[in-house]
DNA sequence: GACTATATGGAGGGATCTCTCCGGTTAGCA
DNA sequence: TGCTAACCGGAGAGATCCCTCCATATAGTC
């Protein structure tokens, strides 16, 4: 977590800065997860009642309020697939994770989109997030395929395929106030026995 | 197939707006194929080289467009299915529908679009297609799952999520030069025994 | 070739979005 | 309290996009 209170020189903000910042920042959050990374700063500005200059100032770029809002969940996606490296049962621990994932990036449109971009908003200010997201991801799935718990075909790419499409049809039948059940087929396809593969 | 020749009112159009609707119509359906329904009018006379006013006069509205353009793809979809209605093998005509359909609308952003939508442009002017649809995927899914060759939870609204779903993480896949194994994990998960469901 | 119904192009008005700039305001300090 | 650097709001320029309208051009017909 950064320090809100600072900028990147290092000077400590103005009190009225910090307070807006912190406004724009949560405004920001809702607005991504809701209506994903296309939301205009001028909807972001008339939602927290500043000047879009206000706006600008504090987040020059969108990849800037992306970061402050959102990289941190995709930090803590890290965290919890590298303190589940060494679990037990590796494939619980990889679907487990999956599960855990699809969840949260159902309730945030702007995640799912900055996770299956390679050609989008997101990672642009910290480039090795992503490449950790997926390393990290990986060892997990490594580990449950050398247990035989998920079908050895599978990389790392796949996955997260995977979780945005998953997430994607959950946000979805969430709205039409169900579940989608491609997550549970998903997850029986990954582990079911290797045998007809193409 | 409707006569491309005639206007709504039978009259036959003359030689120059026949042959700039064709134009037309060929060019939105690359465009839609490539960048989906948000294509912009403008860009599509610009692409032919006509006037905007042009593209306007013979599709007043995006849904005609789209109507003209791909609607047809989605009858196919629903011809087919009936076709396969009464195979022998209900679950391998299931399988085979929901690949082939996957195959085509990978090939086709907008035609994901509409299909997922339910609050989008597409299916305005013909609103009993969609339902079509969802029927005669609703009898392929019902005799595959009498036959026990997939799992009996599944209703046709999973199916159109998977189908969407598989479709936009196979385009992503192309998009990177490979093919996404999404389609063969759900089509496993889709087959498996009934067990573990919760 | 002339006439006319039909078709065309693109200007234009309204809307939205991005990003910058600067006159006015205010927090924090002496 | 008064000063000033820091901050604020929002006007405005430029870029799309949507959709309409009408002066001009032309296909089809006599």
């Amino acid at each position: 977590m950064v320090d809100e209170s600072a900028v990147p020189g290092g000077r400590r903000l103005r009190a009225d800065a910090r307070r807006n910042r912190e406004l724009v920042v949560a405004a920001a959050r809702t607005a991504f997860a809701e209506d994903g990374l296309a939301i205009s700063f001028d909807e972001i500005a008339r939602r927290v009642g500043v000047g879009v200059g206000t706006v600008y100032r504090h987040f020059p770029t969108r990849e800037a309020l992306f970061e402050a809002v959102l990289l941190d969940r995709v930090r803590q996606f890290v965290a919890d697939a590298v303190a589940l490296a060494d679990a037990d049962d590796p494939g619980r621990a990889f679907l487990g994770f999956v599960t855990a994932v699809i969840d949260q990036l159902a309730l945030n449109q702007a995640l799912c989109e900055a996770l299956e971009a390679s050609a989008g908003v997101g990672f642009e200010t910290a480039p090795t997030v992503e490449r950790d997201f997926l390393d990290a991801v990986g060892t997990l799935l490594r580990r449950a395929q050398q247990a035989g718990a998920i079908r050895s075909d599978l990389d790392v790419v796949d996955v997260r395929d995977i979780l945005v499409a998953c997430a994607t049809a959950q946000r979805r039948a969430s709205r039409r106030g169900g579940t989608s059940r491609l997550v549970a087929v998903v997850c029986e396809g990954m582990t079911s026995a290797e045998d007809a593969r193409s």
